[in-house]
DNA sequence: AAAAACCTTACAGCAATTGTAAGTGGTGCG
DNA sequence: CGCACCACTTACAATTGCTGTAAGGTTTTT
């Protein structure tokens, strides 16, 4: 059963958005606060998020924004504004859809249908700023390029890219990789890192993985 | 530069949609002749296509049932007729957006790119039915589970899927994984057929590769 | 200049993949 | 029936690629 995570401030139509996909079958959970709207919605884990634009506090764009950067959860925004800018903003951020209200519940329900099926083929995808991977087959994509990395290499990026932009400590990659339990020669990690550059720059990412002395390893975009 | 086919018989119009597209700096290619249409969009190698419902011959949902079941292209579909039903139908079909003329250049131009970016990250997929696979990773997807084969047998797997539901010959096969150059032992490729079914079997797809006695290998999708 | 942190290369054990070989199973026709 | 033909399966060995260990080099900091 697909989750859809309704981000809507006004109580009676979040309630009728909350009925619509639940008599379609879906799991339906709305975000009861806006104060930290990304961790709530990250953490109902959704297959797919319904956004309101006017929000208190971040705007349904802003958060739009977010997401895209750091999920590959399908993203469909609802708003009252029938303003084509609006629809080219919101497609400019990488929202999959984008409905005007009053919309037909039918209407609804199958453009979620549809973003979700397409979805189902990027599953377990990894995405962080431009660049993609497959966290099942190390396949690590950037605009029409791609490399398929060994598993040790592919572990080690995927923790990177899931908390990019932030710095991780060789420590936490450590554990991550071969469990906190023993004790592990450090090098390994050096070694693999070594490994991982020079497979990334086959697609041109040689200097992604940037090094913050004393503190560990994070990812740069660059342009 | 990506390409855009757009199956339209209205020439007036065919012109226009051809414009709007080129000076977005997309490549845009129109068909020509509607008597076999899914051979020349197939022939124009299209990153998405640009549909009209109402053609001579097929309609534009028969093509779009057709190229859903065997290619990963993302289809927009464009209409006269402002009707849910239509709409519902389209997206029940697999087509990835749906609008109804007269539509701004803009919005076409944003939807259509924003399929573009989506599909980015399922380029290079196989399809056959339900199943498809990541042809560079041979990654076989089916709802949610899936196996990664080896690359030999994935190959196999990859022509069987391109030539779904037909029947591909032994030699068909042998001449595309190893050349026809030299004789290769034919034991070979049975060697490997074992190899797929038992890998295959793995997601409850044993029973998908059908031998025909004396005359090759195909696929049949189980219900 | 010495210490600390990080990087690189080489090597060997291990696991996965691939083709060869040899034999088994099943179908259809005389 | 029984033979011929086609298809299937299992076992084995060569090869390849992945992984961790070791050892030494480079860069940065104090």
């Amino acid at each position: 059963m697909a989750t859809v995570v309704i981000v809507e401030d006004d109580g009676y139509l979040r309630e009728e958005l909350e009925h619509t996909f639940i008599r379609e079958g879906y799991r339906a959970v709305s975000i009861s606060s806006f104060e930290e709207p990304e961790k709530e919605i990250l953490e109902s884990e959704p297959d797919l998020v319904v956004l309101d634009v006017n929000l208190p506090g971040k705007s349904g764009f802003e958060l739009c924004k977010w997401m895209k950067l750091r999920t590959s959860v399908p993203i469909l925004i609802l708003t009252a504004r029938d303003a084509l800018s609006d629809e080219l903003y919101a497609l400019g951020l990488g929202a999959d859809d984008f409905l005007t209200k009053p919309c037909h519940p039918k209407r609804l329900t199958a453009r979620a249908e549809r973003l979700l099926q397409t979805y189902k083929k990027v599953r377990n995808l990894v995405q962080a700023g431009d660049v993609m991977m497959d966290a099942d087959t190390y396949k690590v994509i950037l605009g029409n390029r791609y490399v398929t990395l060994p598993e040790t290499e592919g572990k080690i990026l995927k923790v990177l890219m899931e908390r990019y932009p932030s710095v991780v400590s060789k420590k936490e990659i450590t554990a991550a990789l071969w469990g906190g339990e023993e004790y592990v020669d450090e090098n390994i990690l050096q070694v693999n890192m070594t490994r991982l550059r020079k497979n990334l720059d086959h697609i041109g990412l040689k200097s992604m993985v940037k090094t913050e002395r004393g503190k560990g390893y994070c990812l740069e975009m660059i342009e």
